[in-house]
DNA sequence: TAAGCTCTTTTAAAAGTATGGAATTAGTTC
DNA sequence: GAACTAATTCCATACTTTTAAAAGAGCTTA
């Protein structure tokens, strides 16, 4: 259990400590979802070097996505990322309430 | 403030990201305080390679280290850690009071 | 004080891992 | 099939981690 826990830890901050992660993330938990146009529009950066960054926060349990014909939305997985950094939404985000339930 | 807060919690993660420094850190927190010779004893690492995970982790506002004659013992800054990762004692040390306060 | 010893850190270089862009592939809509 | 969006593959670059060798710092003993 202990060990299950410091694994996933790892591969959590892991994932956060990317600084392009981190603001994923970081916009997310503002958010409902968010679609990839939305951070193509946030970085100077490639959508494959965006597409990598989702692959390491799905692994990491962070994040999910749906699909919309062409499009892909994403958000958070608020029960991972509030086990790992339960202060995370309160520190960047006063749309906590809000946005607390997932949508359909 | 929500900047600075991001940036250093980018490299207390990225400082816990990495499996010998997550043990150091968990290690610590169990105890008062631990010497190099401990942590040598714990992992099949180079002492070089030991030192250079201590400095990551001193970096990131996590250890710091008292010296005692020739040998160096290392203790959690709680703070720091609590600040970032507040559930970190919690869950893997129940001496969680008893190894609250730093020795003088 | 200096020679010798022990423990830790620093340096330099090698091995391993992560990051990011160009081109390709997969999948959706029309 | 054509047009479009996102993901994957491949490869070059940059960073991290590791070891070996050397240096630094502190004790002991004469």
């Amino acid at each position: 259990m202990d060990s299950d826990f410091s694994h996933e830890a790892i591969k959590v901050f892991k994932a956060l400590s990317h600084p392009t992660r981190y603001e994923i993330v970081r916009m997310l938990v503002c958010s409902r979802e968010l679609g990839c146009e939305d951070f193509d529009g946030a970085f100077q950066k490639s959508k494959p070097a965006l597409s990598h960054h989702y692959r390491v926060l799905q692994d990491a349990g962070l994040v999910a996505y749906r699909k919309d014909g062409l499009r892909v939305y994403y958000r958070v997985e608020r029960e991972q990322l509030e086990r790992f950094v339960p202060q995370f939404s309160e520190v960047h985000c006063n749309n906590d309430r809000q946005a607390a339930e997932s949508p359909a």
